[in-house]
DNA sequence: CTGAAAGCGCTTACAG
DNA sequence: CTGAAAGCGCTTACAG
């Protein structure tokens, strides 16, 4: 392993010139001995040592991806957070910098994580509203949370507009004349994604003069898909439309009514979210809001890599538009 | 940032005891004092400076998972690496490992980040036969391959039994009546795996009199699903079955067979390999060859931890067993 | 444009 | 069981 030190020695100048030769820094070092030390440094395979260089500049070019571990599987099981990590990989790669993974339960691992390496940035995966205090008083380098409806202000958040998301549902439900309808999502975690996706669901049924019961808000994670469909349909009103908060619980849905022998969308229509490409394999095909995570994962490293240039960076959020994507799985009812 | 020195100055002792104490060297730093000292860095938040241990110890604790770079998407867009790469991280992280992960196009790059971060070992996901020799060469580290058909002894390689795989579906087929048959694969990349799929699939057909000619292997890098569907229903003999060389292929098989008012399995049946839990939303549900993704990464780690704490580690190979699953994408034709 | 000195925060290797 | 010294491979800050 090849060392400045090693350089240095053969090109018969101080580490110091070939570390400025090498970085790239001009003008402060002649030509003509930059050029003799480059080659001198791909003769030998030079390369640099990360850790010596983090531990003297401080300057570690490490970003933390962190995100929420889950207790079934693994948090890359779940599409959208594959998607996004792989394309915020992707950026910031290109960009020189070097990308640590961390799954976290606990909101203690962050900072050790963070602070280990001397990371210079992190990017959040998951519900952290709770903890985003704490984190951010903890860590002094940019952080940008994804998906947050933390009232902390001052910390750099990119998400979608959920409440239109669920006006966009409510609308399409209407439009085909669906007025008895239900909601059905995770519930337990008090995720504000959720809660913004179901508030904008139910503001716009209420404005058109239907209001959702506690029985037509379905918890998933405490009855199974097939239970909340029983319980749906053995109601007086049966719901004729059913908004699910993500494509993954539409697909869950799916199944259910398949064992249960009800046709979508003959006897049920679903509105899904995200639009994953599950969406398009199911039948018939998904309806349902979609949000561009590429672009999502874009602005994500945007903002992180400009808060990282501009030391004094001030927080930003941005809100990306969401839209519905109409395919099979509602019906007509006029 | 409190460091080493700052416990040993509060503490009334060396930086080296500090040291021994927190890295539980037991029976090197008197029970009582150990205590003082842990009891201090808890208080003072110490946070060990990976870097600076990386440096002095030469030890980082880093592992490098190495993907592939896609031109399409990105590489966790296919949902097999996702799994894989998540289940890898849990695993890895509980054994107090740090993860870093690479996407390159070039196998240069790989050098570069194991080295520079010092990693004291590797995962690679993707095909890399044809720079496996350079590579082991340039990075002594334990180095593990996943799907690997490299002639290059004494690498640690996690595989499944692809060419069981191909037998298994042709088997199938064949029982099922079937016996003009195809199979539809990205040709282009020369990956043993789909070699060695192929080769158990058509291996066996020729042990019961079926050859498959040249028009019955289709490149879908060359050509749309589409295309192929065309070209095989317009052939003399158009067959009954496909064998695709993944459940991606075979849904891009099931949106051209739509398109083309082809019902599966009415008119045309199908065969996939992996069995993602796409296989299972498609309809009719598709018959696939599953491979246990978890066991897989849990496999890859195991060796790597292995190798690891056995400083002389010899090379390593795991085959795992793959089986068929029935479900309803192969038409009974007896 | 170039270099000598000091130091980043740890551990190794030796001495007691 | 404990510590003083040296060094890992770089960069910062200063001097010329």
């Amino acid at each position: 392993m090849a060392t400045l030190k090693d350089i240095a020695e053969k090109a018969g100048v101080s580490m110091m010139t070939v570390s400025r030769a090498l970085n790239g820094e001009q003008n402060k070092v002649s030509n003509e001995t930059a050029e003799k030390i480059r080659l001198l440094a791909e003769e030998l395979g030079y390369i640099p040592n990360s850790s010596a260089r983090s531990l003297a500049a401080r300057s570690s070019r490490i970003i933390a991806v962190i995100l929420r571990d889950t207790d079934t599987g693994n948090p890359l099981t779940d599409p959208y957070n594959a998607f996004f990590l792989g394309r915020v990989i992707q950026l910031l790669q290109r960009e020189g910098y070097y990308i640590m993974i961390h799954f976290v339960r606990d909101f203690s691992e962050i900072t050790f994580g963070l602070r280990s390496w001397n990371a210079e940035g992190a990017v959040f995966l998951g519900l952290f509203d709770d903890e985003i205090r704490q984190i951010r008083q903890n860590n002094r380098i940019p952080l940008i949370f994804t998906d947050s409806y933390s009232n902390v202000r001052q910390i750099s958040n990119v998400g979608i507009d959920d409440y239109k998301g669920g006006c966009l549902a409510a609308r399409f439900f209407l439009s085909h004349g669906h007025t008895r309808l239900a909601f059905c999502a995770p519930l337990s975690g008090k995720s504000g994604v959720i809660t913004e996706r179901l508030r904008g669901f139910s503001d716009t049924l209420k404005e058109n003069g239907i209001t959702l019961s506690r029985e037509q808000i379905c918890n998933i994670s405490l009855s199974s898909a097939r239970e909340i469909l029983v319980g749906l349909k053995r109601s007086p009103a049966p719901p004729t439309g059913l908004f699910a908060s993500s494509d993954h619980i539409a697909w869950q849905l799916y199944k259910a009514a398949g064992e249960l022998s009800l046709s979508i969308p003959e006897d049920l229509s679903v509105i899904g979210f995200d639009d994953l490409p599950l969406g398009q394999t199911l039948v018939p095909g998904l309806t349902t809001i979609r949000q561009d995570i590429d672009l999502k994962a874009e602005r994500t490293c945007e903002i992180l890599l400009r808060r990282l240039s501009q030391s004094k960076g001030t927080s930003e959020t941005q809100i990306l538009d969401v839209e519905l994507i109409p395919r099979a799985s509602v019906k007509d009812l006029r």
